[in-house]
DNA sequence: TTGCACGTACGTTTTTAATCGTACCTTAGT
DNA sequence: ACTAAGGTACGATTAAAAACGTACGTGCAA
């Protein structure tokens, strides 16, 4: 008995050009292979070809984290789990690995770094008040 | 001319198991690798060849992300860079990817997910409230 | 009605990460 | 001195991700 990927790493994690791929679709929507192609590649110096894209996008789908609309000839591709269950889990499995779960061992990391801007942690403060 | 890996990218993200012996030497101080090796596979059902982890350790220092005292015939493996900058740069990178680079738009992901403690989040909110 | 632009299918190759095994060195206990 | 335990070195293998090229199908415009 053979057995697939799909029965073993249900909930594995999209490497990061699957994520690439992910987020053209959550963005703009339910799209062909050359949609999202052309939006990864544009105006990129190291293009990739095409053929890529599209073995990219199949091998997802196989995998179930698309899902496809062959009706027509040109198919649409679509995620098969929302962007924020997705990126959750992503962003869980991020702080557990990197703050010990914590959110605000990161929050603190996040302070202690010059790159974030006053801002965006006003806007953080405002929004965590509304609770 | 031979052109190294380390001449290339030399900020490049730790992969998974890298950033595992990371953890170890940040925590522990630097070690040897047996040392991180045991920590690692301790209480682990999968253990790894030791051997593996050798190599694993010497690759790093190859890339410039170890550094190692040979000095004695045991020799003694250390981080090349801090915790605090590895990580930052990693959470920098990471809300880039996820949330267009907005600390704020991450929290709004976070406070969605059930997850997270109120706790949690209280001690953030503290902690923003101190600036 | 032919040919070309554009699409899919899919085996193959390349690259990188992860793991392993074998050879060999060093030291402490006998 | 001998050997066993435990260390390093490093080429080789396996596994997974990323990228490619070739074959082939479909429809539309000259």
């Amino acid at each position: 008995m053979k057995l697939n990927k799909q029965d073993i790493g249900k909930d594995a994690a999209p490497t990061k050009s699957e994520l690439e791929v992910l987020q053209v679709l959550w963005k703009q929507g339910p799209q062909t292979v050359r949609f999202v192609h052309d939006v990864l590649n544009g105006q990129k110096a190291e293009a990739i070809q095409y053929t890529s894209t599209l073995k990219l996008m199949q091998v997802m789908t196989e995998k179930g984290m698309l899902l496809r609309d062959e009706t027509n000839m040109k198919h649409i591709y679509r995620p098969a789990l929302e962007e924020d269950k997705t990126k959750g889990a992503m962003l869980e499995r991020f702080v557990d690995n990197m703050y010990e779960g914590s959110v605000s061992n990161m929050m603190m990391a996040l302070l202690g770094n010059d790159k974030t801007s006053r801002e965006e942690l006003e806007k953080v403060k405002a929004l965590l008040n509304k609770l």
